[in-house]
DNA sequence: AAGCAGCCAACTCATTCGCTTGACAGGGCT
DNA sequence: AGCCCTGTCAAGCGAATGAGTTGGCTGCTT
């Protein structure tokens, strides 16, 4: 029952990005020095971002990544998605047709019920609107 | 993302035990037969429940596992934290003193609310409403 | 041309998953 | 008393995943 860090890194990543939108591209040892990760880690789930068309990146001297769009049309789900591969927390849920028993069970729809509750979080919130909650949080800690 | 096997297994089996009970002490053998899943890998899961509080056993000619409450009376909550020892998606919601950065950090909020949505969901939801919701969708299904 | 920063592939090490094997123990039946 | 049924317990195991690390390569900017 859990999202492993690949999710949750690349979700701060993004919010890091979004944090620092508009200042042209931002290091990989950047975001890797302010979130308190390992740089060639976080390179890693950089690349499976942009694979997902999440980021772009330029290299060279002032190079870096920048959020391939603007905060507030990138859906927290779509970082998952691309992260974790999918966001059913059972392959029935995923597969229903796989799995014959799932019409009969009512086990199975519980997961569904779950796994639409997660979705819904994920769906309806955009980086933009977390990257609104972290300025607050900022704010009041100062 | 996902509840493993254990805790689905376990949920199945503990949704047998409650569509059985009244009819004594049922066996691994049946439960395993009638849920299609394999009977020695159920065993392991049993223990656990029993370690748990869940069930109870009795060995012998016709002993086999029992709930050791009333279905009404145990909420599929604690099912998944007997099998899966936390429904957290991620350690910091868990143990957030051990993560400073936790209250600084908007994300940490999110798996929270995460993690609430899903806990309220199986907090809600006792074996009996699902043995009620499994019957039902038996009756349809006929 | 230098060197910065991203790209990419492989590799490691630990843990978990999903399940099996096999020996043991208690209780009921005859 | 003895047998067999069924739960108990301890190991082990192969595959997958998680969470990184190492290190060499390539494109950009200055």
């Amino acid at each position: 029952m859990r999202i492993s860090t690949k999710g949750r890194y690349a979700t701060r990543a993004m919010l890091d990005l979004a944090l620092h939108y508009g200042d042209g591209f931002t290091s990989v040892k950047d975001v890797a020095g302010r979130q308190e990760m390992s740089e060639k880690y976080l390179e890693n789930l950089l690349v499976l971002l942009k694979v997902g068309g999440l980021v772009r990146s330029v290299r060279g001297v002032h190079g870096g990544f920048v959020l391939a769009r603007p905060a507030s049309q990138i859906r927290l789900s779509e970082i998952i998605q691309v992260m974790e591969g999918s966001m059913a927390p059972v392959e029935c849920v995923d597969a229903p047709e796989a799995y014959p028993r799932a019409a009969r069970c009512a086990v199975h729809d519980l997961w569904e019920d779950i796994a639409r509750a997660m979705s819904q979080i994920l769906e309806s919130t955009t980086l933009e609107e977390l990257a609104e909650r972290q300025s607050v949080k900022e704010a009041a800690s100062v």
